[in-house]
DNA sequence: CGACGGCTTGATCCGAGTCAATCCTGGTGG
DNA sequence: CCACCAGGATTGACTCGGATCAAGCCGTCG
């Protein structure tokens, strides 16, 4: 299952990678996922690595999406962060996953083994750094939502998480949303009625446009970021 | 204001942490702490960085305790995590503060230039490895809040809020709290009177002592872990 | 002893959750 | 090409957990 190798995508979609995001401002990385990672292809909803099993790998999305998540002994979920086209993802320092990870839609992703990235970072001190780097990164982000989850009321935090997927994607002005609604609610720490009013909402108040369910058009950023605090 | 050294108050401090605390597994960073680090005094409240402020130093606490916080323009204040004795914070990667933090108590620091830890890392992988691990531990802290300040009652965040600190004390019985309600709240994402309640409410249920209202007692582990998850 | 700050308790309110129908809409098969 | 179906999304009515507003209650310190 995990190394259905697809040379063919990869290329494919590697190329249009580089075609459609700027290049990153560190590269290290993302040469050592090109040097040593393999594509593998992940199906809507399947499981990518379960909370509690061993660190192995490393992973580079290709394309699709990916969420990673928490569950609650009730099933309460947590959405801890979503990755796109381009995020490094699964890069953890202990011995066991502290989250579960799924593609949201069909995914193909870059899997490098951890030692074997660790075993180049003790040759390149720039690798090195970016892992460091990258780990420091995702530390903002887990702050800032930390913020939005404690103190955000449920608009403030709808519009934040608009401006930040819009600020991830390729337009800033047009999103296509790779998440469901209850993907978006178990983010944002609400439910998936309270996402869907409150878009409705924004809707009404003139502040976005929801041609498509999971596409949002952004039509009054100052309005959004206003919310955004 | 930065540089009120107080070579005695570290010596004594310092020589009381070892004390109490078992060596940490890892002590390349503490090692550099004790050659570059300089004490510092900060009294109760005091800022000791502020959001958006330049990075130029790490810190160690020596004695009493820190809270990282972000506020919202309205003055909501979401806190991030307490430090307390030995814990490393102010750790980032970029140029600019996204926390402020400031003393709980009177607390004693050792205060480095990041710059000199970097330097010093240059030359002991060992010291590197451990600020990697720093940033790492402290972003599965941070991802565990997640999941409590995003899906979590109120009795549930008490609960893991008086575990979590329990693991962190000296005593994993008897808490003696640095900060006030209003901290917890902050930190648990309710308000003050909320946990005022639910501390009352798992005294009733025996499942704690409040013999002092900054003095907490674990009286019933299972009850406060059965929330906990 | 009094005053102040931190904490607790009570009464009430409200934002978001819950429960329960619909309502799309995109995919399928006839 | 169209009718149907299933799953996701929306909407509505009502509930409730925690917020807000408002007193009191310590405990500490001058």
């Amino acid at each position: 299952m995990l190394h259905q190798e697809s040379k063919h995508i990869l290329d494919q979609e590697v190329g249009r990678f580089s075609q459609t995001r700027p290049r990153a401002e560190s590269v290290p990385l993302a040469d050592a996922f090109a040097s040593v990672g393999v594509s593998v292809r992940y199906a809507r909803n399947s499981e990518i690595y379960g909370e509690g099993e061993p660190v192995d790998n490393v992973y580079r999305v290709v394309s699709g999406a990916v969420r990673t998540y928490k569950l609650l002994s009730d099933g309460r979920r947590q959405i801890g962060d979503f990755h796109i086209q381009g995020d490094v993802f699964g890069l953890e320092i202990g011995t066991e996953r502290h989250f579960t990870a799924e593609a949201i839609a069909d995914a193909v992703v870059l899997v490098a083994k951890r030692s074997a990235l660790v075993s180049l970072a003790g040759k390149d001190p720039s690798l090195s750094a970016e892992l460091w780097t990258h780990t420091a990164k995702e530390l903002k982000r887990a702050q800032d939502h930390l913020l939005l989850l404690g103190r955000k009321r449920a608009q403030e935090r709808v519009a934040t998480f608009l401006l930040d997927m819009a600020g991830r994607g390729c337009s800033d002005i047009v999103l296509d949303l790779p998440m469901s609604r209850q993907d978006i609610a178990d983010y944002l720490g609400l439910t998936i009625e309270t996402v869907s009013r409150t878009l409705t909402r924004l809707e009404c108040d003139m502040a976005i446009e929801i041609p498509t369910s999971r596409r949002i058009v952004l039509r009054d950023r100052q309005a959004l970021g206003h919310l955004n605090s």
